[in-house]
DNA sequence: CCTTACATGTGTATAAGTTCACAAGGCACC
DNA sequence: GGTGCCTTGTGAACTTATACACATGTAAGG
């Protein structure tokens, strides 16, 4: 990995917004964008595109712009998105299963391996994904098995952290937690919260003021 | 409202944090609550715990802490989720489903009044939470109808824009947004994006360095 | 080959947010 | 009623992140 003295933490969010535009803009097309525009569609300012970009290399050329493949090639192997990673998923009730089926995670290349719940009357049972649920207590096997390194949990907020234990219990080193709980980790393990009900109470501040 | 000079943005979204816990410490009987506990709950420090409440008044007591049900009385009200909000919901697959059947929203006093979609087998379908799914032709008059003030996006990226531009023409003020685009509004709509995968990048990227 | 135009890359300035350290205030016990 | 203990509330120091403004380098055209 480059040298890399020390990324602020909303740069390395705003990256993964970066690649999004300049996908479509592939699909479309053009070989060229200018920090102004994909600052435009992301709804950040330009030299902040720039700044960004310039903490990992010069990945663009001056009095022209940013060749869009490069670029986003660039973005995809900063992040690690230019492979593939293995996930699982603990809490197959309605979210959980939306997940699952989301092909927006495959075509970023995170692939669904393993789900899990506790619930006997769901164990045994095959997703349209193809996939099978697994009974937690196999977490550790097929977590090993797998090669998975990041998990999911959809689980109620009450068993959600019991559900990290047994995932890092498991050897996982990441973890997306949909459940509206912080959940707490060693240093060895990263934590994303997803929190719905968090944006929306945003929004109602924000209307209230109005 | 009280007087509220410059409110942080990241305050207001740590409020919300805040009243996970206190809502269950509300469940187990606890009266009392120390900043210094509070933040270890949300993974915080005490002084930006106190400093957060102290923006909108003094709330607790010194020498003695926090009263659970005041406190969390206080931030509902400064959230505005001391009432119910209407939301309605645009795109019923299977993210959309699985959130307007979602307990969490409602026990925060955040109703679904309406589900539309574009696709006509989906249209006229009752759902289990009792919702019937309405064609996206008949959003103006029916967020007039039941006096929608939210709007959640979960179609494809593609349209999303489109359906954003619909939602504010029949006068929604806030959209919570799940496709992966950014979505354009005017001054007087506030947006609110939540993008998985972005997540998930994060994830890798820290996964990469480690 | 030199000049002009233009967008990137970057040191510096500005702004925003967080932590620190202590003053202010309330409760309990003596 | 006074004293000591404890936690909040808060101005100031510090850290982090964003915006500015210009120097740097490239391509195209005469």
């Amino acid at each position: 990995m480059a040298k890399t003295p020390k990324i602020p933490d909303p740069t390395i969010e705003r990256l993964a917004l970066y690649s999004r535009p300049l996908e479509a803009l592939i699909e479309s097309g053009s070989p060229l964008i200018l920090s102004e525009k994909l600052a435009e569609l992301c709804g950040v300012s330009p030299a902040q595109v720039r700044k960004d970009l310039a903490y990992f290399g010069e990945f663009g050329v001056r009095g022209v712009g940013y060749d869009v493949r490069t670029l986003l090639k660039e973005i995809k192997h900063i992040l690690g998105t230019d492979r593939q990673w293995a996930l699982c998923i603990v809490g197959m009730g309605n979210l959980g299963s939306a997940l699952v089926e989301n092909e927006n995670f495959r075509k970023r290349g995170y692939i669904f391996s393993a789900a899990f719940d506790s619930d006997p009357e769901k164990i045994g049972k095959e997703m349209p994904c193809g996939l099978t649920i697994e009974p937690v207590n196999r977490i550790k096997e097929l977590v090993r098995d797998f090669h998975i390194r990041i998990g999911v949990i959809t689980t109620p907020p009450l068993v959600a952290q019991q559900v990290a234990n047994l995932l890092i219990d498991a050897g996982i080193r990441a973890i997306l937690n949909f459940a509206p709980i912080r959940v707490r980790t060693t240093d060895r393990c990263t934590v994303e919260n997803v929190d719905f009900s968090v944006k929306l109470e945003n929004l109602a501040y924000h209307l209230g003021t109005l």
